[in-house]
DNA sequence: TCTAATTAATCAGACGTCTGATGATTTAAG
DNA sequence: CTTAAATCATCAGACGTCTGATTAATTAGA
């Protein structure tokens, strides 16, 4: 009997690295956003910066990354982006000059609103595969996973609980 | 009674959204890997195609996407830095001009095995905060979803079943 | 008060990722 | 055989992401 040198599946294994998983999800979830949304010309960065900035109101930079677990450097590249496209504001912070205080205007908040109901498609749609338990199991894993390792990254999330 | 106008988490609802917590679990499984395998100056694209091309012998830019789930361009940018760091090594298909065969160097199978026992500790340490049954489930899931979106990305992942 | 640690923003540099286009080659259709 | 379609590689351009450094401003400690 022959000893075949390279298995059926050279990659086995593969489908049950986490971190490979995980890659590929993003990579998914990103791209079904943007055929969602592509065209309000709006990535999924910037939309959660204007999100951030409807729901918590006037915020700065770290804060923003604080919430959304953005880099600070990211952060700051988006934010000269929605600028330049005049979807936000910066003023400068009168209490605390080294800060910027940030805010969306009218054409920010409504791009904001008419990608609301885009985005919350991206959801169901990525949702669309599982079962309902499924779908609890799932985010309940990705949510303990996510906490888990919070403070070990560079911009812990400022969350609740 | 005050209606506040602001909730106490204005981000309510952030951490069930299936794509952000995506985001931030790539986010952290990319800097474990990095702190990991730091002193290697290897990142787990690199190291992805070192591997691949270890287990499935000789292949061609788009084999390796096809195998990983690279994007084509990506796949040809890290080959290149690869080739730049003569860790693999690009020949002329003879029997195909448009394709080159690509190959591991000496270098680069030795760098592979150098970091093979630290991407899998990658995967012990990002395993290690859930339960038995909680990482079978958090495997399982993952796997569910990207094979569920796999024909809908631009370069759809070769593999079994 | 004066210094030291912390914090906000920015920048340079590197890599990953995707889109859309082009050129070269191979394969399939008439 | 000749043309049309598919395939591989590459490039320009854009955005996201992180690291490490710098500058400016604030806060805390001696």
């Amino acid at each position: 009997m022959k000893r075949s040198k390279k298995a059926a599946n050279p990659l086995e294994g593969l489908e049950e690295r986490p971190g490979f998983l995980i890659r590929r999800a993003h990579q998914i979830s990103q791209s079904v956003f943007i055929e969602e949304c592509g065209g309000l010309d709006i990535t999924a960065t910037q939309f959660g910066v204007l999100w951030v900035l409807s729901r918590a109101g006037a915020l700065d930079q770290i804060g923003i990354a604080r919430l959304l677990g953005f880099d600070r450097s990211t952060t700051g590249l988006v934010v000269k982006l929605l600028e330049d496209r005049k979807l936000i504001v910066r003023a400068p912070d009168p209490d605390d000059r080294r800060r910027y205080v940030l805010r969306l205007t009218k054409a920010g908040d409504d791009l904001r609103r008419r990608a609301e109901p885009r985005v919350n498609n991206v959801r169901k749609r990525l949702e669309a595969v599982f079962t309902p338990a499924e779908r609890k199991s799932f985010a309940k894993l990705l949510d303990k996973f996510t906490r888990s390792f919070d403070e070990t990254t560079r911009v812990p999330l400022k969350r609740p609980t």
